[in-house]
DNA sequence: CGCCAGTTTGAACGCTTTCAACGGCAGTGG
DNA sequence: CCACTGCCGTTGAAAGCGTTCAAACTGGCG
């Protein structure tokens, strides 16, 4: 049994070591002999199909979820009327979870877009590590500290601007998300519907849907179904205003 | 010397002691022995006047603030366009300045909305601190995560209400911020004007003030400048469609 | 082949915004 | 003391952006 378990540890930690996420998840920046046990401490992988749920609103919080490949879209839906509400979409080296810390219960919804894989965080195993390794705990609180930036921006994205520049600040924002190595030509393979970003922007399908015919007749997108291609990144620029005037000097998502 | 250190220390350490704050802020929960550190880390407290900013986007950061007395608004404002939008209005218990750790610069202004008294806590000071007393940090963190979820709440209030709805919603999160005991008839004071109301509503101050007036003429609210009196709060209830489904076991905010 | 969900497009509607005017109130200065 | 100014709040009317409703189209899939 002992070779068992010890076989086990050592896949997990190789599968840290060389995963191709760690410069970009909250392993960020840990030595080797924090890696070790931040490893351990992940009790396993798991993949999920689009559609299905990680976690339910209202579910005991037990885990955080670092999303390894795939996307997640994170969402509050209420009893009364059924509104719902998209607040995150959650890509590889991203965390599900962050807002059930402050609370017994997950607060939110996530489920997959596609097919996703993630690292399951037990959250007791995970804070008794941040408490021996201090540069983890700081780590991790600045990233649930940036999560409150980010929404701040984002509410200034739905109460200020257009449809028109709400979906070019999405659109942006998405590529700096997605891809790492900036190009001056951008491709996008979005995983979510229209009525996601819809939702997600605070407007309808039908009105995404026109802002991207509108972009895509006037050049600065070619759009077909969910790829699209970004033809005059300067033109959208100006359209999103972009508001990332202040860069973060330590960004973790 | 030493004399005069020693006076300050324990003047500072009563004025936690003796804070009738001390159960609603970071202090919560802290048994005597915790206390005593806390209160060393804070450096002093400061008042502001109306008007007076705690801290700028764009400063580096140094402290985070507690509210003591007062309150205060949080708002990011843009280069480009001079777009502004307030994120949240800090009550007595809360804390200002969360947003910054995560980056070496607040990534939003904080002023006060009238007189304000603040304890001023040097985030090194406090971070070594949190690093001794694990309690304090999970205190933290949870704080922290708290206020995630009340902005993916906000952001729902936004997105899916009317002005009507979200008006009423607002009026509802006021009173439970500032009543601690809940009385069935409620008497407000707002500290902040009309404009800033719709601001962090997504709206403008002209909607703001019309349903305020039907709110009035519908015998909800008794309206007459900034003291509003919750006349029928089951109708204005029913109005905000409370989403409050799920209680936080442990609510700091 | 037919069904269905997602997307697009059109047309009309409506909630909120925009523009404008007015009144109250505090601060200022003659 | 009063006129002047600016800020805030209210109210009215008109305009507009996005929504709502409706229909057609597409692609995937049993």
């Amino acid at each position: 049994m002992k070779n068992i378990t010890e076989t086990r540890h050592i896949i997990q930690k190789s599968s840290c070591l060389y995963c191709c996420l760690k410069s970009r998840c909250l392993a960020e920046g840990l030595d080797l002999n924090e890696l070790k046990p931040f490893c351990d401490a992940i009790i396993h992988t798991r993949s999920y199909q689009r559609g299905q749920h990680i976690f339910y609103l209202g579910d005991s919080f037990r885990n955080l979820y670092i999303i390894k490949s795939g996307s997640v879209k994170i969402y509050l839906s209420t009893e009364n009327d059924g509104a719902e509400q998209i607040n995150e979409f959650v890509f590889p080296g991203g965390i599900a979870g962050l807002e059930a810390i402050g609370n017994g219960r997950y607060l939110s919804s996530a489920v997959a877009l596609e097919t996703t894989t993630v690292c399951i965080l037990p959250y007791s195993r995970f804070s008794a590590l941040c408490s021996k390794l201090p540069h983890l705990q700081e780590q991790f609180l600045q990233l649930v500290s940036n999560k409150i930036a980010s929404a701040n921006r984002l509410l200034l994205l739905i109460n200020q601007r257009t449809a028109r520049e709400r979906l070019a600040a999405f659109l942006l924002d998405y590529c700096s998300r997605m891809n790492i190595f900036s190009t001056p030509y951008q491709e996008i393979n979005l995983s979510m519907s229209r009525y996601d970003i819809a939702n997600y922007l605070g407007l309808t399908a039908e009105t995404v849907s026109r802002q991207f015919t509108r972009l895509d007749k006037e050049g600065i997108l070619k759009v077909d179904k969910h790829y699209i291609s970004i033809l005059d990144m300067k033109r959208l620029s100006l359209i999103a205003k972009s508001t990332d005037s202040y860069p973060n000097t330590v960004t973790i998502h």
